[in-house]
DNA sequence: GGGGTTGTTCAAACCGCTTTGAAGAGATGC
DNA sequence: GCATCTCTTCAAAGCGGTTTGAACAACCCC
């Protein structure tokens, strides 16, 4: 069933099925109310690929996953990202539309995205310091928000971000209250945006309070269960290992509370923890105690704002970048605790 | 830059210029090159919805993924199994679609797909035993291949899935040999289809060896860790309490673990655990030496299979439904061991 | 040299929708 | 009663591609 085959039915011509359809004013309400009716008698339902072709806009909107070929991981936060996307999406009639991409495979997406009018807009994920992605999609004027932002870029552009620096800064200060003073911090990646950023918030926790920042204690990885394990166990071993853990992942805190736990240790008394907690619905911290204590920032609502925002930027093309910066939560768990006594040397 | 535009600057009709650049024969091959050196210089693309509407294909698959609005998670296997789909998608220019839908919803999607011609297929996630959705698919004319299968579906379709009973089987008999008699079966919802398989094999390996199937050892719900956690600590206190877990999921074998750590006991010592493993990119089953006793198949493996099966299918519509059936490898990792020695009874 | 091939190109129709510009029918004003 | 407005409807022209059917030229064979 196709608009001329509906028009034909109803005896009225295919402008007027389509204004009545399309609720402009210049209709009567009565034929209105016919053809409306006959709309939803016949099933019908417009021609996506003819809508957007007649109207120019395609009523979808893009999300770009780079992929590293070397290292396959699959950002795990992904997933309750679009979740909460897909749900602003449904309720606007847009389209998702993936591309899972290999690393620099990117721009030739982009500008596709542009030239074959593919989208109307694209989310950008995962940005990294002095990202070059948003100055392309400036330049070719693919309409776009980050979620996350990129230190180092000039032009402005609309983003949503957790404040990472803050969070860590807290999450440190948190330990350093509780008499902590070798603090560890495994972080993600550090040429990604967000884990820069806690770095800074850490060293920045320390340095307000004149201790020094030693690098032994700090490491850089992609976030998995085993990077949280294996870091732990190899710190744990050295003489003066840290009494503490700041954690990017509570993915990779699994990891840190089992190294601890084989070691003899337990959690929350000898060794304490804070992790960053996205809030992810297959990894909830624990269910009515937190195990972890953590700083969480649903990233489920984040996908809900940051389409909202999009969707709000292509409907006015003209509006100023936008952006917001979310407080997380420190909720505290059961893996923190006062510092454990020092052994006194001999 | 458009075909119209193209094809004026090379002073050729659109005719010609749309044959040369889709490699028809008919065309001299002197002005072929011609043609595709301009397209190239002058970054020509064709418009997606402009080709998607005069062809009538639409080079995109839909993947929808039903959300229950009461437990409000999304499957953590998705993003491994997309990225999968997603190679072979661009690949084949290929778009991919994916609509978020409450559950219930996912009717009108279809038919949405179906009339609104928006996408060319569709991969369906998540089959429950008796799926009325493969019907559906099947009466509304959509080409579809699913991830799993559905018991009790009698017409054919096209799937892909692993052999969970017969991992499961085997993976209870692998703990048997160890010795235990009393083992614990953690599953996922058992409406969903592979979570009823697993049960399956589980209780037809108990049965060849004339144990009793036990109610009191056996829970079924969605796989988190918090599930895993909750599930081991009741059953360790109960008397006579289970030897061994099976866990549906790797999510879950972490909450195992934690559970049977702090109840004091030592894992592949005094309790077992096998779980089932998706070769999830972010939470790897150790690094060289594997932590759990897992069946394991890759989801990402099975995304591009899938994917490929779809498409094949989409170009050849006549063809009969395939399926495909994968058996999981058995690794032997750190969390099993004969089971402890029977305490007497005095 | 006329009929039949083959190779190459083109104008025009079509895909299913939206939107422009025009036009018919009443209603209104003077 | 005629010009002028609204209200409502319509035919036709896009949107940017693909595909059909025809045209033209060159070549071949008797």
């Amino acid at each position: 069933m196709n608009l001329k085959e509906l028009s034909k039915i109803l005896g009225l011509s295919q402008t007027t099925v389509s204004r009545a359809l399309n609720g402009y004013p210049e209709v009567n309400e009565a034929t209105r109310i016919k053809v409306l009716a006959a709309a939803k008698a016949h099933n019908y339902s417009p021609n996506l690929r003819a809508q957007s072709l007649a109207t120019g806009r395609s009523n979808a909107i893009g999300h770009v996953i780079p992929m590293a070929s070397s290292h396959e991981m699959v950002n795990p936060i992904f997933g309750d990202f679009i979740s909460g996307a897909g749900e602003v999406y449904a309720a606007n009639n847009y389209e998702m539309l993936l591309s899972i991409v290999q690393d620099g495979g990117e721009e030739n997406v982009y500008r596709g995205f542009k030239t074959r009018s593919t989208v109307d807009g694209v989310i950008l994920h995962g940005p990294k310091m002095n990202d070059s992605r948003i100055d392309l999609l400036t330049e070719i004027g693919l309409p776009f928000v980050v979620h996350g932002r990129a230190s180092g870029i000039s032009t402005p552009y609309s983003w949503l971000d957790v404040n990472n620096r803050s969070a860590f800064a807290r999450a440190t200060d948190f330990l350093l209250d509780l008499g902590h003073r070798r603090i560890a911090l495994l972080n993600g990646l550090e040429f990604m945006d967000f884990a820069h950023r806690r770095r800074l918030g850490y060293e920045e926790a320390l340095t307000a309070r004149h201790l020094p920042i030693d690098a032994s204690l700090m490491r850089s990885e992609e976030m998995t269960e085993t990077f949280g394990y294996t870091a732990t166990r190899d710190m744990l071993t050295v003489p003066n290992p840290p009494t503490a853990f700041l954690v990017s992942s509570i993915i990779s805190a699994l990891g840190v509370r089992r190294a601890i736990e084989e070691a003899g240790l337990v959690m929350g008394r000898d060794v304490s923890i804070i992790t960053h907690d996205d809030s992810l619905s297959y990894l909830t911290n624990g269910a009515d105690v937190p195990i972890f204590t953590a700083t969480r920032s649903s990233v489920r609502d984040a996908g809900r704002a940051l389409s909202q925002m999009l969707l709000s930027q292509i409907q006015n093309p003209t509006s100023n970048p936008q952006s917001t910066l979310l407080e997380v939560e420190l909720t505290v768990g059961q893996s923190t605790g006062p510092a454990p006594a020092v052994k006194q040397t001999a």
